[in-house]
DNA sequence: TTTTGCGCTTGACCGAAATCAAATACTCGA
DNA sequence: TCGAGTATTTGATTTCGGTCAAGCGCAAAA
């Protein structure tokens, strides 16, 4: 792998003080593939073979029940997916498939319970990820039970505005269908919220968004940092 | 506290092999307190101080959002909860409070951050527990983004006769509006659900049901074992 | 036993979100 | 540049689930 791609990977806390020897074991016996877009990565119900990281490009995480599929979540360069599942040694409870072209570290599961097994601090990382993981997802449940989807998209929109810096201005990050399926909606409803959020200065075009009334629209999605906040 | 109770704590996954030492040093900074009914426990926001075991009751695991209130899960004894904020040392997500008389087990959250950091076997444990309540969190959110209420009642009813020795009678365990809240309804529509689950041979008399057509509640219901089974 | 309150149910109604259908608007490869 | 196939929007309609209000019944307290 590149030497900047595996800097990047040394740094990322799931690896931290972890040792060049283990990092090396570690490394070593993974691989990095490119996938091209819309690709399925992994299949829910499928024992876990590798954990991925995803080192370049977006995979969204989902699942199938019936004739529904929802999207749990999607991830971005330098973080890792199916954790859980690969420490346990449980089948995936979630699908993968790549958003854009991308590249995915993966590292073989059996590698990784090795090192959980044998290096303590590797353990302890893998436990403050999942710790972090968990809480994410108790806060992603929350989002869902607590909130209406047009709260649920103002929420989205000022979170991500100000991820891009809090001009007011960005870009959506990924097709309004995958947003619509992240946020709990079919894509006719978030186009009709979008519309109703107009009265909020929002203005969308395409794919770039312009929010114009702060004031208004965090009166209207009044985030909390028990549900919104990555760290609190 | 009382030695059978002691003797169930050890039993658990999370301090299994943890040495009768580490094991010791951990239970004998905690104490073991009883609690009335519908005393707030925890409060979200709040600091973590202890990780919590529950030894007798129930406990609700709840969330408040404006004005709107939703259950997260209810805890069972020798379950504990909040592991991931007292591991990271974050603030709470979620409220408890005791849904019957209970026993809870407190262990001072610097104890527990202080046996994850020194001892590799605890921190092991941890990253399972969290891993599974990961897993579990993954299969709650998919139940309610990708079910209605009606599939929710039954997948909940089929799987707790199963629980229960599949003897198609059981009685619920908790007041039909929490109940409610846990499937992520108003009481109003969990009442009228159950009558609609009438003709799916679906009896209900206070808190006892009664299955009597297990053939038509499975093919409603439709569970999944990437959904509703614990273990996968 | 009576009172009070809460849990639960039921009816009427409302609003949010899904579905179905159809009309653009893009995007990507030929 | 020209389609073919998606993505997105919009309108009409339905369904699901929530709100409000009233009544019933049980259970704990007086």
């Amino acid at each position: 792998m590149r030497r900047e791609d595996r800097e990047e990977v040394a740094r990322l806390p799931l690896f931290a003080g972890l040792g060049e020897k283990s990092l090396d074991r570690l490394l070593n016996g993974a691989f990095l593939q490119r996938f091209p877009a819309h690709v399925e990565l992994i299949r829910e119900g499928d024992p876990p073979d590798f954990l991925h990281m995803v080192v370049e490009g977006q995979v969204e995480l989902f699942s199938r029940y019936r004739d529904r599929e929802t999207t749990v979540s999607v991830i971005v360069p330098y973080d890792t997916f199916i954790l859980a599942a690969v420490v346990l040694d449980h089948r995936y409870l979630k699908s993968a498939r790549a958003l854009a072209p991308c590249r995915i570290l993966m590292l073989p599961a059996e590698a990784v319970r090795q090192a959980f097994d044998t290096d303590p601090v590797f353990a302890r990382g893998i436990a403050q990820e999942l710790a972090m993981a968990y809480r994410g997802l108790v806060q992603e449940l929350k989002n869902q039970k607590l909130r209406t989807s047009l709260e649920r998209l103002a929420n989205w929109l000022v979170r991500r505005d100000q991820e891009a810096g809090g001009t007011g201005r960005f870009t959506l990050p990924f097709d309004k269908k995958v947003l619509a399926a992240r946020l709990g909606m079919v894509p006719e409803v978030l186009s009709r919220t979008f519309a109703t959020l107009q009265a909020y200065g929002v203005t969308v075009d395409g794919r770039s968004i312009t929010l114009s009334d702060r004031e208004a629209l965090m009166n209207l999605a009044r985030p909390s940092p028990l549900i919104d906040d990555p760290e609190v």
